[in-house]
DNA sequence: TCTGGGGTCCTAGGACCC
DNA sequence: TCTGGGGTCCTAGGACCC
């Protein structure tokens, strides 16, 4: 089996026997269609609103086992053990009966990896996985030696395909050889304060901050150093050239971050419109370019938001050139309601604020799904510029016509 | 027809300011 | 030989993560 990214483009995810009959992450689907055709695999669209549920209720499942637990992507947390009094033997127990229940509550099979950085933490979780043990522990300097030395350096969270390829040109084989350089020649050539973070990680030392779940049934947790940007970016189906398909677009992008940024209780300054041009097409100065709108006072409220984007795409827009990607991005951002006051203009002349009309969007939107409610300037149903998602598997969790079908 | 999307951090050059 | 120094903003790009 298979699963794809969106507008059904690259192969995602693969199970054991799709990867021993050779298919490659982020391999183009058109590409490899015909011989997974032939060797009978499934292939699947991705299907986020299910990982996203699914998602949360792991995560519940683990906000039982510790005061913190940081929600570090869709598949994979970091929980805060420090302060409790378990020992060693208890501690790997611990660490078993969490996985036993996020099993039995989910029927999602997990790894657990136990040390004092998160970087070793990380390292430990692949080591288990591997060896097929479902919990490894590293809370000695033994065992984090052998760890390190089975850790090929380009499996070290931080150490991407290119600091690789450089740390094995200098004969850097393994994570235990990255340990035992000097300081100041990681400083040197792993991207200075942050292949020295990662270093001192290696030697058990934490170095990257705590980021506990925004989410807060109850928040008695630290000030969220939270996010600085946020965006929603697409693919077209097929490259857009007029002006009025790109605003239909960008328009409906805007929407959406409006939407994030409304669940995030956040509220933005500056809004910036991207456009792409064919990124794989040779020879041209392809890439993205962009425009940065200031808005007066930050704001969630999706007409502004709209309006600020539509203006920026102006300016980018030229006649005649394939447009093959667009987007949305926000940044400058604030908790919403508790930002500068202005001084100088009325409040009258302020852009209008709509809380309870962006509410009662989002009310609507979530109960009847989304764009059941939009602004004009926003694209309807199917536009032209929607890709593709051929083989998507139902959202049984999350979507009511399901559920009745399941009954 | 055809190659994902959402993030973070860091660096650099050009245009501009005083 | 020799060209000020300290800023900001904008845009772009490189590295990494999932």
């Amino acid at each position: 089996m298979v699963v794809l990214s969106n507008n059904d483009g690259c192969l995602i995810s693969r199970s054991d026997e799709a990867k021993v009959l050779g298919f490659k992450m982020g391999e183009p689907y058109h590409q490899v269609r015909p011989l997974l055709e032939l060797s009978r695999v499934k292939v699947f669209s991705s299907n986020y609103a299910l990982y996203g549920d699914m998602s949360r209720r792991v995560v519940q499942v683990l906000s039982e086992f510790a005061a913190g637990v940081e929600v570090y992507s869709i598949d994979e947390a970091f929980l805060d053990f420090r302060g409790m009094s378990l020992l060693a033997p208890d501690l790997q127990r611990y660490g078993e009966q969490l996985r036993e229940r996020v099993w039995r509550d989910t029927g999602i099979p997990t790894c657990v990896g136990i040390a004092p950085s998160k970087t070793l933490a990380k390292l430990a979780n692949r080591l288990a996985r591997k060896q097929k043990s479902s919990v490894k522990m590293l809370n000695n300097e033994a065992d984090c030696q052998t760890a390190l030395a089975q850790t090929l350096v380009g499996d070290v969270w931080g150490i991407g395909r290119r600091y690789a390829r450089k740390l094995r040109e200098q004969g850097i084989m393994t994570a235990a050889d990255l340990a035992a350089q000097p300081e100041s020649w990681v400083r040197r050539h792993l991207g200075g304060v942050v292949g020295l973070r990662l270093w001192r990680e290696l030697h058990g030392q934490p170095c990257l901050e705590w980021n506990p779940a925004e989410d807060g049934d109850d928040e008695q947790l630290p000030p969220a150093t939270g996010r600085h940007s946020l965006t929603h970016t697409r693919s077209f189906g097929r490259p857009q050239h007029e002006l009025t398909a790109l605003s239909e677009a960008v328009a409906t992008f805007a929407a959406r971050t409006g939407e994030k940024l409304r669940r995030h209780g956040l509220a933005a300054h500056l809004v910036t419109v991207l456009l792409g041009t064919d990124r794989y097409a040779p020879g041209i100065d392809s890439a993205t370019r962009t425009a940065v709108a200031h808005l007066p006072i930050a704001t969630d409220d999706t007409p502004l938001l709209t309006q600020a984007a539509r203006r920026g795409l102006r300016r980018l827009h030229r006649p005649g050139v394939a447009y093959h990607r667009a987007g949305v991005l926000l940044s400058g951002l604030e908790t919403a309601g508790q930002g500068q006051l202005y001084l100088f203009t009325p409040a009258a002349q302020l852009p209008p604020a709509r809380p309870q009309l962006m509410a009662a969007l989002d009310r609507l939107n979530n109960q009847f799904g989304r764009q059941t409610v939009r602004l004009a300037a926003a694209a309807g149903p199917k536009p032209a510029w929607e890709g593709w998602r051929a083989y998507q598997s139902p959202a049984y969790t999350t979507d009511w016509e399901n559920l009745w079908q399941v009954k």
